[in-house]
DNA sequence: TACAAGATACCGACCAATCGGTATCTTGTC
DNA sequence: GACAAGATACCGATTGGTCGGTATCTTGTA
């Protein structure tokens, strides 16, 4: 009956990428029972249709963002690091002298997506929790290793046990956003994470 | 025109305990955007009206949750331990040892109050970002202090900074409960905090 | 001491707005 | 022509909040 607002030529994937991207926008603004998808659609052009065509539901257009946005994001920026040197506390030393020096503003106002998510969602869903638990025993396991590679090389502490140094260490960096997040204050999430420099010092051997 | 349901005694003050008490719950359960007045009203049998009597807005109650439950609670559960003994790291590692015999259910379940509402509220309001810093702060302060003077009685190494592993304490104590939510594993959450012990350990003199 | 007047506490029907989701349609692409 | 992709009107449910009224408690005054 009337005209449509036109997308002169169809593009799904992108599509598809744009409903994350903004979907992935709002939840880490909002959070995930708060986030909108009429504000989603607003900031997409996207129209309803299009949306429940490439997602059953805002659930599942939540954990697509978990799986596909939050999960390869985080894997490039503390991962990856991991894999270069034979020198795991280098590597983490370098990571976190990294995060200090560019202390991202979105990190300070927003937080960190995983850690947002797994504080919101993890007692209400259990397919939320089971996505969020998946990047978690990834981040832990990559830097377990690492230690333990680290232990054969001499270079970090023989009596260290790294699959529980690493859980530590993951969980300190969270609690290091998070209060640097309510802080609002970039010096307080840069003075967390030189305690956390210091004590990954005291792991060397 | 109908007769009223029937409060037989009136009783403001306790009308309001069980207003932020049960507030209190559902907003450790389903986060403050998502807790609903209506369930709130069902669990205590109060009335919109009595409600809105004693707090303007749902904004108001989650403030006053904030201000008159959970800073108390924390304020019972982690600060007042620190009083006893001129021994700051002997009485956290008491601390510690308890929250790890005693692992609540809840904790595991839901987490801590605090750290929900700083990640989910923090950037979206900053009346509860600044209730919620107010009680950082006076457990950083409580920690940092009960250092400086571990270290006059010779017993924290001189070379730490008080205020700055205060800090990183709390980080890590938060980031230990949020790993344990997730994971819903009680296992998990004592392997955190045994790994803080032995941080704690490493700063005796 | 009695009692009127006013303040406080509480009740529950109702409201507009927003929510996620659905149904039906048109349009682009192979 | 078949079907995927997208558009839009619409739905019931739920949300926080309001409002006119009522019940009870406190207080000033004679």
């Amino acid at each position: 009956m009337m005209t449509q607002a036109i997308r002169k030529t169809r593009n799904p994937e992108q599509t598809r990428n744009d409903l994350l991207s903004a979907a992935y926008t709002e939840i880490l603004e909002s959070g995930f029972q708060a986030a909108s998808l009429e504000r989603i659609l607003a900031n997409t052009s996207v129209s309803k249709g299009a949306l429940y065509h490439h997602f059953g539901t805002k659930r599942e257009l939540g954990l697509a963002v978990v799986e596909e946005v939050i999960a390869p994001q985080l894997a490039a920026r503390w991962f990856a690091p991991f894999a270069e040197h034979d020198d795991p506390l280098a590597s983490l030393q370098r990571i976190l002298e990294e995060k200090i020096n560019t202390a991202d503003e979105s990190v300070i106002r927003y937080g960190c997506p995983l850690n947002n998510l797994i504080q919101e969602m993890s007692p209400l869903d259990e397919a939320f929790r089971h996505g969020l638990q998946q990047i978690l025993d990834r981040w832990v396991e990559v830097m377990a290793t690492a230690l333990t590679e680290g232990q054969l090389a001499r270079k970090v502490r023989a009596d260290l046990e790294p699959k529980e140094a690493a859980l530590f260490i993951v969980a300190a960096i969270e609690g290091c956003v998070g209060l640097g997040k309510n802080a609002q204050s970039v010096e307080a999430y840069q003075r967390c994470l030189r305690q956390l420099q210091l004590y990954v010092q005291s792991l060397a051997a």
